[in-house]
Order: structure tokens, then C-alpha cells, then sequence
DNA sequence: CTGAAAGCGCTTACAG
DNA sequence: CTGAAAGCGCTTACAG
């Protein structure tokens, strides 16, 4: 193995020297630099980041921590959580982690089953900073965290004292609400997620606005909580909506695991998507796209989300002083076939 | 932070005995362990990795290496690749790892765009081993690996000179194939991944296998390649299917991607599934869960494949010098509702 | 701008 | 079975 010793005999310089080249430090005359790096280049030096770790007391490793509410093998039912939510977001963070050097260590971490251990990676101290993905944390656990020292950003949730990234809950319901208002839905319903999620209240608001908006046309709107975030969540809460006679001509949904249960209700019943009845969901995801009829939906933007979040660590990272920011995506509509103009 | 000689003062031992009980090492009197144990657990003392790693020359964290086809970000329609196998892959690793304290790092790798440098983590020697998920490597790609002296296990595809994971293509194609024809379907057509993939080989062996035993009661089969692995490539292979006149009452698909494509374009059609005609697909994803009607599939157990990697490259890495093994997961057919029983 | 020296927290022969 | 000592590959004041 080369180290910062063989680059330095090379080199004709001292190790310290080769270091402060590693570093970017500006001490080093550029005739110096170039000579050292392109001893690094011919050795084929790498850095030994555990050497490195040791001294200057960093991993130059992020930990990437899935809230997930059990261990249970995924049977890919549609009473199974999808998990796709987070697994969109946490694809982005390696884009905004570009052009560092940091890795990313991720752990699927159950709280529920946890008691009150912390996950691994942070326990072991392998991380310096942490991203925290899901709705299943509680603030105390984001204070111990905090109490180590590590820096963290929150990813799909709002809490205090932190740096997070979200979805523009509220706007992204108004417009998916609104698509079908403008399209001509007169009776519309919201299947909403279930009511323990803070999401919901916000979600509830951004759909109020736009029936307030459209007053004039709508004849009739019912909203209605999911008992689960899933298929069959959104399954039954159809269910009981038809079997109190409510007969929407648009549904409008707060996910799209939500929305597929939706469909399939409507499936049984022989109900025609859009020809009998529109379906706008929120979230974009694959299961959106690929199924049949595609469907309307608002892209909350995922991956970007995750792009920002990686962003927002590192600056964390680097000036641990500064205030805490809460960002939040725009979302956009993305039209495709659930949904059908009806006339006036 | 609190060290080993923290620790060695505490319980009164050298440091060296610290290090010993740490290690599990049988040198050490069982009374001094307990004793060394008691002052680890009330100082809270945990193992500095960066130190230990120095020392030995390990990182204590392996590579998650998954293979994507370019750097697009995600639109979640039907003509993009859905990456649910590679993921579904990777949740059953950190199963087969608990119980150790390795950390995973994770990694999205592009090798066509990669112009030959190695994954970030490799690269940079912050593991001691390495999973590679996907179909995209190449020999030259894992020996390069090998070459810095980490052990690799591959999933989901076979290579020489390498432990691996795998389904049982064959066996898991024969068994959807069997149900079609079981139920008395006569006139069945398999839309095989495209041809590229050598998995495409094995799964006509499969299809075929069952198509001989049931050779009394076939009227006719059809076998046809997607162009892509995509909900598009499903919809174009049928539609060529379709177009040239022929009509199967049963169709199997190699993935289930491939089979939400499929029916998107009998959807189109009008053409009821399963009354007119059935479906059975292979791998079992989120998506035959959720769609409607659900999907009849096979389940190929890719969580189970993750864990079985894991505990490959455990031993692997325990022991550099055994032969490699090729492991395959045993399928199980998942009867759901997109499969109708033909009258003889 | 560059070099010599100390030290980060471990592990591992080596003596005893 | 336990302790003293060397050293892993870096970084960082400190002199010069």
C-alpha cells in the first residue's frame, strides 16, 4: 500500500507537505503542488481515511437512517406498505453528495422494535452527519442524536431545531384538487391519508382550498381518512364512501399506493377510469405509471428532495452555527389518463 | 470520548486486556472479562473503527454496489426501467449482516458512464468487501475488484471465479408456465426479457420444459423477446403478438414490468383479464401487488436472495481461501386473481 | 513556504 | 493469563 511516505520520498518533499497538498491547503507553492500530485498520480496514492479518521476525528462517512415500522418480509400484497416513498427520496441524495468524498452508509431502522437503541452506524460512531428519512421518528430521538454532536437533516416530516426538506403538502393537494375542479369534476371526493399523520391536516387544507376557489361549480365534496397507508387503505375508504351512496364523479388521493387501492374498488365494481369516474393521485411514483389506465398525478419531486437534503448537510457540516432551514419543493402536475374533461 | 485506557483504568487492567476482551479473545480469565465488561457498559466506551481500522487494516464496512443504466432522473412512467428488482435485492442484505457490526455503504454505479473508474467506496478503500447487484458488470469489472484483494459476491447473475446469488430461472419460468397450463390454457405465449440479458436463455428453457410435458394438451405456443425491460417493451411485444393475428388465452411474462406493459396494451384493447384471457408473472414486485387485478406470480424471493449474499461474503471474508459458491433461492408460485381456470 | 515531531486510539507480538 | 512497547498512516501546531 502507497502512503503519504512513498508520495514524499517521490516527491522530494516532507510528508507534512504531501498533507497539506491532500488538503487543498493554499501554504503550498504551486511548483511544490504540482510535483506532489504528480507523485500521487504515478503511485496511485489514496488516502487512508481511517488513518485520516483518526486524527482529525471524522468519518467522511453520512448515515442514511429508513424509518420503516416493521421487519417483516415484504409479501408485495396491497396491504403492504410500499416503501417506495422513501426509497424515491433517498435516491437523490447521492446526487447532491456529488463531487464530495463522503459515503454514505444506509440503515433501515425500526424504532418500534428498537428500544431506544440507537442505530448502528451512529452508535458505532461510524457517521459524522445523518439523514432522517420517514415519519416514524420522534423528536426525542432526533435530540439524541443531536446530543452526540451529529448534524441532521430530516427528510418527508417538519421538527424543530433541524434542517429539513419537504414536500409542498398544502400546494401540492390544491392542484391536484383543482385539476379536476377545472376539468369539470362537479362532485369530488379526497381520500386522505390516515389522520395520525401530521401530512393529513395540511393535505385537508390544500383541498378545502381549491373547493373555497371553485365554490360556484361544485355541487358536493366528502372527504375521507385512510385507515392505512396502503392499498387496501385506500381500498376500504372507497368502500365505505359507495356503500353510503356517495357517487363522486372525481376522487383526488393523498398517495398513490392510496390511489391503485382506489382503483381496484372500482375495478370490482366495474367502474371506468375516466370514463365513469377521474383519478388524480399525489406523489408520483412507479406504481402510478405503470399501471393501467397511467395515472394523473403530482410529481412532488422526490429525488430532488433528496438532493437538497444532502446539500443541507453539508453546509450543516460545515458551519455547524448556522441557522436551520426548512426547505420545501415545488410540486407539478403530471397529466396522463385518469382523468376525463367532463362538459358543463 | 471515552478510550480503551479509560476503560483499562476503570477496571484496573492494561490496556492490551481491554483490547483482548473487545476481541472476544479466549486469553483472557473470565473474572478480569467480567470486570473489563462492566466498565465498558457504565463509561459507555465504543470502539473508535478509525483506530482499529488503522491498526488492521480493515474498515468493517462493505459495499453495496448497484448497477444503473444512466444517471436520468426518475419520471416514473412506463418506459423507464422501474429498478425494483436491484432494490428488493438490497433490503434482504442488512438481514443476513445483523448480528455482525459491519456497515453498509451504498452505491448507485453507473459503468457506462464511469469510464472505467471504480465505484467511490472501492475506490477509496472504504470497504472490505463487496456486493454487486444488477446485470450491467462485467468480467473485467470484478476482476478489477478482486485484484485489490476484496472479496465479491455477485446477485443475479452468474460469473466465473466469484461467489453468487441467483433465482432459479428455469425452474421459477417452468413453474408459471405449469399453471397455465394446469388451468387449461391452451394456447399460451411467453414474453421473454430482451435477449441481451443471458437470463433470456434459461427462461425459454423453462417455458419449454413445461410446454413438452404438456405437449397432449397444447395447442399452440408463442415465444417473443421485449425490446426493453420496461412496461413499454411489455406493451410493444404483445401489440406484435396481437397484430399478427395471434391469440393466446394465456400469456407468462419474465418480469413484471414486462406484465403491467402487457396490460396496459390489452387494456387498450379491451380485452378482460382473466376472462378473456390470463397472465401470470414472474418475480413478484409492488407492482403485480398492487395492480388490478392483482397479479397471479412467481415469487423468486429477492429479499432472501440479499440475505444469502450476505452471509456468502461473511464467510468469504472469514475464510478467502474456500471454493466459491453459486447459490440458488428456490421460486413459489403466488396464485392471485389475473389467472381464470379454462374449461377442457 | 517547508520540515521534524507528537499524537490520534487501537492491536499485536513479545516477555514475563 | 497480563503488561509494556511499537507502530498503523495521517494531521497539525511549531520552528525555521
Amino acid at each position: 500500500m502507497v502512503t503519504i511516505v512513498d508520495v514524499a520520498r517521490y516527491a522530494s518533499v516532507s510528508k507534512s507537505t504531501v498533507s497539506l497538498v491532500i488538503n487543498n491547503s493554499p501554504l503550498v507553492k504551486e511548483e511544490t503542488r504540482q510535483k506532489v500530485e504528480d507523485a500521487i498520480k504515478t503511485l496511485g496514492y489514496v488516502c487512508n481515511n481511517n488513518a485520516r479518521g483518526l486524527r482529525t476525528k471524522e468519518t467522511k462517512c453520512l448515515g442514511l437512517i429508513i424509518a420503516i415500522e416493521n421487519n417483516i418480509v415484504q409479501t408485495y400484497d396491497y396491504n403492504y406498505e410500499t416503501g417506495l416513498y422513501s426509497y424515491n427520496i433517498t435516491n437523490g441524495i447521492p446526487v447532491g453528495l456529488e463531487g464530495t468524498d463522503y459515503g454514505l452508509i444506509t440503515e433501515r431502522y425500526c424504532p418500534a422494535e428498537a428500544k431506544g437503541v440507537l442505530p448502528q452506524a451512529i452508535h458505532n460512531g461510524r457517521v459524522d452527519g445523518v439523514f432522517l428519512v420517514g415519519n416514524l421518528f420522534e423528536q426525542s430521538f432526533i435530540s439524541e442524536i443531536k446530543m452526540r454532536g451529529l448534524p441532521v437533516v430530516v427528510l418527508g416530516t417538519d421538527f424543530a431545531q433541524v434542517d429539513s426538506v419537504n414536500a409542498d403538502v398544502i400546494q401540492g393537494t390544491y392542484v391536484e384538487t383543482k385539476h379536476l375542479l377545472e376539468t369539470g369534476h362537479k362532485r369530488i371526493a379526497y381520500i386522505n391519508c390516515p389522520q395520525i399523520y401530521k401530512s393529513s391536516a395540511d393535505r385537508l387544507k390544500g383541498f378545502r382550498k381549491a373547493c373555497d376557489e371553485f365554490a360556484e361549480s361544485v355541487e358536493n365534496h366528502w372527504e375521507v381518512f385512510c385507515p392505512q397507508n396502503t392499498g387496501e387503505g385506500g381500498y376500504e375508504a372507497v368502500k365505505q364512501l359507495w356503500e353510503s351512496g356517495i357517487r363522486p364523479d372525481g376522487i383526488a388521493t393523498a398517495n398513490e399506493p392510496i390511489a391503485l387501492g382506489v382503483m381496484r374498488y372500482l375495478y370490482g365494481e366495474n367502474i371506468h377510469i375516466p370514463d365513469d369516474i377521474s383519478l388524480v393521485s399525489y406523489e408520483a411514483s412507479i406504481l402510478g405509471g405503470y399501471t393501467s389506465p397511467a395515472l394523473t398525478t403530482v410529481n412532488i419531486h422526490k429525488e430532488h428532495m433528496g438532493e437538497i437534503a444532502a446539500q443541507l448537510l453539508l453546509k450543516r457540516i460545515e458551519n455547524p452555527e448556522r441557522p436551520y432551514e426548512t426547505k420545501v419543493v415545488a410540486p407539478d402536475l403530471v397529466v396522463r389518463d385518469s382523468v376525463k374533461k367532463r362538459l358543463p
